[in-house]
This record gives C-alpha cells, sequence and structure tokens, in this order.
RNA sequence: UCCCCUGUAGCUCAGUUGGUUAGAGCGGUGGACUGUUAAUCCAUGUGUCGUCUGUUCAAAUCAGACCAGGGGAGCCA
C-alpha cells in the first residue's frame, strides 16, 4: 500500500471522480443536520487540512464518526471531487471512514482546536507538531535544512561528518558536557586522590563537541571545500531566547580562500536558503506572515535582494561613537560589542544584515588570522536586524609561527593542539569558513521569536524533557 | 548566573484595604440549526489558586525560601 500525502491531492495530482484513500489526523469536525459531517483531516504533508464530506448513511456514522474529535486518527477513502462549499478547491466524497485511533479524553487532550500559548506547546513537545505552528515550522525548518545541503552539494563542497564526541579538550569555544562511564558514586582515584580518566571510556577525559571546525579544518587542508551539518553542545547557563545547549550548526571551510571569500560565501549561502523557504513553503510563511511576525516576508525579501553590508570593526566603532546614541555600555575601540551595539547598527543604522570584521585580537579566538596591522584578526560576524549574531567565522592563521604565538599568548599548551598545529607544517594554505547557528537561522526565517521553539526537542539549562 | 515580571479550571485569563459555596471566554459534553470552514445559538464549572514554611481567629490575597515560565543582560551560533 502506497500513502498518499494530502500535500499531493491538494495540488491537483490525483483526478478528480477517482476514488483515493488519505491517511491523518482530525483537525476539527463539524456536523450538519443536512445529514453530513466534515472532517479536516491533516496529515503534516502541508499547511492546509483536507476536508472530507462524510454522509450519515455510512453504517458507522452514529457510532463512530460522531465520535471522532479533534486529535484522533483516520483512515479516509471515497471519492475526490471540486468542492461545494467555498475555501478549499477539492474535498473527498468520503464512501468509509476508518476510525485508526481515538483521543481517549476529549475534555484533556492537550491540543484543542484553538490557539494556544507558544510556551504551552513548548511543554507538549511530543504534540506540538500536530498544531499548525508546530507543522509549519517543522516544514519550514526542514527546507533550510535541505536548502542548506543542495547549495553546498551544487558548489562542490563535501559535507564531512565531524565527531559529536572529543577528547581534545581543546576546543576554546565555551564549557563542555563531560562524557563518562565512570561510576560517579565510586570514581576511580590516583595516588595523587585526583579521578583516574586512564579507567575511563575512552582512557582519558572525553566532552561533546563545541564545535566541527577544529576537525573540518583537516578534510579542508585536503579537500578543499568541506562543511559540517550536525548538532552541538554548549554547557553554558545560558537563559535566552537564542541560546541552546544542544543545536544545530553548519560549518563551511574553504582552503585557497579569504575572509572576504567567507563572507560572499555567508552572503550567498543565506540568500539561497531564504529564497528556497519563500518558493517552498510558501503556505507556511503565510502563516508566519499573519499569525507570527506581520513583516516577515518583507524582511526576507529585502535581505534576499539587498547587498549586505561590509563593516570594519574600527569604522563600526566610529559610527557608535558619533550617532549621538546614549547606550548603557561606554563605547571605545578594543570593546567587544554589546548586544545593543550590534543592535542598533543592524536594526536601527543599516536596517538590514551587516559582515562586521576585522576585530581586535585580544577579543577573539586564537586561530584566527593575524591582520597586518598585529592589532585586528580577519573575524567576521553577520548580524541579523531582530537575531544578533547568526553567523561568525573567520580567516584560519596559516603561518605556525604566528599560531605559535598566538597560543602562547593566551596561555594555551601547544600540545593540545598537535595535530591542528600539523596542517601548519604539512603543505599549509590559507583558509577560511564560519559557523551559521541553525536554529537562528529557522527563528529568523520564521519570525519566531524563541529558538527553543524551532527545534523538535528543546535542551537548555533544566530543560531536557521529552 | 544577574535584574524585572508572571504562576488561579484542559487552554487563555479575571479575582488583594485578608472574611461564607473562587469566576468568565474558549475547549469538551448534551441539545438546536446549518454545504459547514477554529461555524452559530442554548445548556453544562468536583479547581493540590506553582511548592514549602511562616504571620493571622481566618490566606488565592500578606512575608520568606524554593521551583517553573516570560522579557532584558552576560556568554555565544
Amino acid at each position: 500500500m502506497s500513502v498518499i500525502a494530502i500535500t499531493d491531492v491538494l495540488a491537483g495530482k490525483f483526478p478528480v471522480n477517482e476514488e483515493i484513500t488519505v491517511h491523518g489526523w482530525i483537525r476539527t469536525r463539524r456536523d450538519s443536520k443536512a445529514g453530513i459531517s466534515f472532517l479536516a483531516i491533516h496529515d503534516g504533508s502541508c499547511f492546509d487540512a483536507i476536508q472530507a464530506v462524510v454522509p450519515n448513511d455510512l453504517n458507522n456514522y452514529q457510532d463512530e464518526v460522531l465520535k471522532l474529535t479533534t486529535g484522533a486518527s483516520v483512515k479516509v477513502t471515497g471519492q475526490l471531487v471540486e468542492s461545494q462549499g467555498q475555501g478549499q478547491a477539492f474535498e473527498i466524497q468520503a464512501t468509509g471512514v476508518e476510525v485508526l485511533g481515538y483521543v481517549d479524553d476529549p475534555d484533556t487532550y492537550p491540543m484543542a482546536a484553538k490557539r494556544h500559548s507558544i510556551e504551552f506547546l513548548r511543554e507538549q513537545a511530543h504534540l506540538r507538531p500536530r498544531t499548525n505552528l508546530g507543522g509549519a515550522v517543522t516544514r519550514v525548518r526542514n527546507c533550510l535544512a535541505q536548502a542548506i545541503h543542495r547549495f553546498m552539494h551544487n558548489k562542490g563542497y563535501f559535507w564531512i561528518s565531524t565527531p559529536i564526541i572529543t577528547a581534545s579538550d581543546c576546543e576554546g569555544a565555551g564549557e563542555m558536557f563531560r562524557v563518562s562511564t565512570l561510576d560517579m558514586e565510586n570514581l576511580p582515584r590516583t595516588d595523587k586522590g585526583e579521578v583516574d580518566y586512564n579507567e575511563d571510556f575512552f582512557g582519558k577525559e572525553a566532552f561533546l563537541t563545541v564545535s566541527g571546525q577544529l576537525n573540518v579544518e583537516t578534510y579542508c587542508s585536503a579537500m578543499s571545500k568541506v562543511y559540517t551539518f550536525g548538532p552541538t553542545f554548549r554547557a553554558e547557563n545560558s537563559n535566552t531566547s537564542r541560546h541552546l545547549a544542544e543545536f544545530w550548526m553548519c560549518e563551511p571551510e574553504i582552503a585557497f580562500a579569504d575572509l572576504a571569500d567567507a563572507a560572499n560565501l555567508a552572503e550567498e549561502m543565506l540568500k539561497y536558503v531564504l529564497k528556497a523557504v519563500l518558493e517552498e513553503r510558501a503556505d507556511d510563511m503565510a502563516f508566519f506572515q499573519q499569525r507570527v511576525d506581520k513583516t516577515v516576508v518583507d524582511r526576507l525579501n529585502n535581505v534576499i535582494n539587498n547587498e549586505f553590508v561590509r563593516l570594519d570593526y574600527t569604522d563600526a566603532i566610529e559610527i557608535l561613537l558619533n550617532c549621538g546614541k546614549k547606550f548603557e555600555n561606554p563605547v571605545s575601540w578594543g570593546i567587544d560589542l554589546n548586544s545593543e551595539h550590534e543592535r542598533y547598527l543592524a536594526e536601527e543604522h543599516f536596517n538590514g544584515p551587516v559582515v562586521l570584521q576585522n576585530y581586535p585580537k585580544d577579543i577573539k579566538a586564537f586561530y584566527m588570522r593575524l591582520n597586518d596591522d598585529n592589532k585586528t584578526v580577519a573575524a567576521m560576524d553577520v548580524l541579523a536586524p531582530g537575531i544578533g549574531e547568526i553567523i561568525g567565522g573567520s580567516q584560519r592563521e596559516e603561518r605556525l609561527d604566528i599560531l605559535d604565538a598566538r597560543l602562547e599568548e593566551m596561555d594555551l599548551d601547544p600540545e593540545d593542539y598537535s595535530w591542528y598545529r600539523d596542517l601548519r607544517r604539512y603543505g599549509t594554505v590559507p583558509h577560511s569558513g564560519f559557523g551559521l547557528g541553525f536554529e537562528r537561522l529557522v527563528a529568523y526565517a520564521t519570525g519566531v521569536q524563541n529558538i527553543r521553539d524551532v527545534i523538535p526537542f528543546p535542551r537548555a539549562p533544566k530543560t531536557a524533557s521529552f
């Protein structure tokens, strides 16, 4: 049996006046004393539900059809016909309704056919995708992921699966989750009384990755154009609408490329995937526009149709100093920009995505390439209005002597980075890359404010239900 | 982690100079009506008032601690 998708039925891919069978869940049931009931059935394949018209002469009409409530699952067979009513082109004139599963207590079924708060839906993560919002987010998220892979593939990039478990303890970017099989009630100890990680699963300390970048640089130094796209973990106690403990990130890494090449790729990629969403998920985007963010479609079109501003950090500081606006945090060359500064630049001054680049070296990571001025590094952030930093990237330091000097400056042990340093010893090449926060992208594309609502099962401090 | 706000029915919320049986809308249920569109109309409310402790003759209401959610900040993607 091949199950047909409601999206294909509504798109007119099946001949009218012939029998079809659809499967799905009831969104609403309306009864008419004319002797028929209307079932709105959705299967997740598209935003709209299909309407089934059920006559009361079906033998299970009284006993079963009239007991269907929101959330029940059904298999409906009947003739596909042009609708007599307004609001839909096609409908099914049912000749058979098979109930697959009732809702056992309709009074307490959480997903009533009514508006729910987004926070409530989050607490019902297992049923959330059945709602208009949950379904739309899921389809847009999928569309964006597919578009990212398609974009990279079309440009000749190889998808590299970098490890989720890392034993390097040298990734640098934030707090890590420990991975261990040691008995926490009874830890093995060394003679000095320290935990003996030689006894642990990997024979040393291990963690969940905070970035695939360092690993993917190795494949970049062989395959030229590569990217990672997978889950990433940060154990920071961040409690905001923009942070997750487990999130997905796409990290392209380009050999023989400088910072401008990375920025250009970032711009091209964002435009490509946002365009794909507008073209492929017009139904869901219309919903977001209507119910979530009245400006979302215009905003995406604005991003697609305009060049991203390129702005040096030094010039950004000048703008902030001369804009006449009072900031909570004082502005001077050398500071790490605060959220209010980034917002001003992206939302007020330019009102569009801004590529901020060439930051002071003291506020950036060791692997970013030192510029000729000896003061700044070839780093870039893409700031988007409403979301803030959506992409962070840099040209990587390919000169071993300078890399070592930076490691020393930052009090890092070169021993920990031996394989990373090898890339600079054996045929080093200039290369650049960036990381795109996937959930931030989904939030930006849909207008949904909280990142926890655009990932199926959000993990955050004190939050790991489901 | 810090600051501010919130936590009352399945859901969204009202309800404090502390005082008998804590309310509304939606949902659900029953009925009416209709090729209906989250239909409409009528009927229908048994709730650890987030948790614990305290103040009081009396606490949804006041105080403290804790837990959870939201907004902002920091960290970052």
